[in-house]
DNA sequence: TATATAAGTTAGATTAACCTAACAAATAAT
DNA sequence: ATTATTTGTTAGGTTAATCTAACTTATATA
């Protein structure tokens, strides 16, 4: 049994490995800053997951999940991301309010609570963040996402996920009345700073950094 | 904020509290005993929660809540009871499978979280084994209490207090292996003298007379 | 009342997760 | 290629929650 930070380690080590996408190895300072330790309490950490083969690791090598500690790493995102989704739709919970609960709630052990939470949810696929619901076995369903930095002049998309979780993000998203599934399309590109122009909804159009437009995960429709 | 573990002993307090009925107050060895650590640990706990002034407590004297640490115990124990609700209701728990994931999931810090909860679920009065709920000011929802007298034959109850003090009847109820939560069910009434025959928890059935049943108070489930 | 038993405390140790300070290795910059 | 910087490790210490063993106080019994 895992204990609620042997948890946490490992699903930083797979969401680091989602980010950077592919080089799925993190170092200990990367590991360390993002849960908020320092590096010697990471390089501990690491030391007793490698020894429970969760992590193949070697002194000042990279960090890498193995099959197993994957297979615990995606059981908690799954959880993570299921009781999101029940806090969003079922309780009312804002986009940007529900993940500081999540992240507790991810620990609750009992396979059949997530299991039948799953189907009381009715099979989601993905987050309120749209991000994808591991399946009980593992496998996680794939969305065809770009960055809506990528569009062109003309194409309309619908926001598929949120690359920034950062509730600084989330809450000027909130702002533009932007959520999971929101049609933009793109008006116009500045080439200058990258800045575009967009089309929430039917909404008069208005302007976004380039930086927002590199933080939106979006789908070409 | 309280640790887990902190608030485990206060959640521990605050039941033994209802168990022995008019004495309030527990013992070290009642309290390490009913959280399954030694003695020695629970005295030192017990410094703690004294240090914080959630109990009052001297070396060798009794341990009680005090006002700040019952609010705590109950928050707690409302959390408990509806987590059971919601397992039971909305997940298709079983009654004896609802408590052990409760136990994790009271923990959760959230106090949006336990309110919309009890708004989904409806705001239950009383959980799947029929104990009441805290409500969010602290209140106990009194339980509809009948005397075992009132019920009719196949009714099942649960023995909530006593009506008859004395000591003959206390130790009738002793003799019988009946306390506080002791499962009934009737059996058989003899309209003639109001004497029942009833099932105390799996056992044969007995028989007991009405002055027993107009003394004993329940509550049905 | 004296003593045996039960109840409670203290002292000292252990483990998990964290820290700081000092050091070592790897990588980048001149 | 040498040095400077970044990255990672080690050693030693802290805190919370637990333990065992030895001790003390309170209560029950003869």
């Amino acid at each position: 049994m895992l204990s609620y930070t042997e948890e946490n380690y490992l699903k930083a080590l797979l969401k680091l490995s989602f980010q950077n996408e592919d080089k799925p190895e993190a170092g200990t300072n990367e590991m360390a800053a993002y849960l908020g330790v320092k590096p010697a309490t990471a390089t501990d950490m690491l030391k007793k997951l490698k020894e429970k083969e969760l992590v193949t690791y070697k002194k000042y090598g990279k960090i890498l999940l193995t099959e197993s500690g994957r297979k615990s790493g995606i059981a908690i995102l799954r959880k993570h991301r299921l009781w999101e989704t029940f806090l969003y739709e079922k309780l009312d919970f804002s986009w940007d309010e529900v993940h500081e609960v999540a992240e507790q709630l991810e620990h609750i052990q009992s396979a059949k609570l997530v299991d039948k939470l799953e189907e009381f949810l009715n099979f989601p696929e993905f987050d309120p963040h749209g991000d994808p619901i591991p399946k009980a076995n593992g496998e996680m369903p794939e969305l065809a996402k770009s960055l809506l930095s990528e569009l062109q002049v003309g194409e309309l998309c619908r926001v598929a996920a949120v690359k920034d979780t950062s509730t600084l993000f989330l809450q000027y998203l909130e702002k533009l009345s932007i959520t999971i599934g929101s049609q933009l399309r793109v008006i116009d590109v500045v080439p200058f700073d990258g800045s575009l122009s967009i089309q929430i909804e039917t909404e008069e159009p208005r302007s976004v950094s380039m930086k927002f437009a590199e933080s939106l995960f979006v789908q070409r429709i």
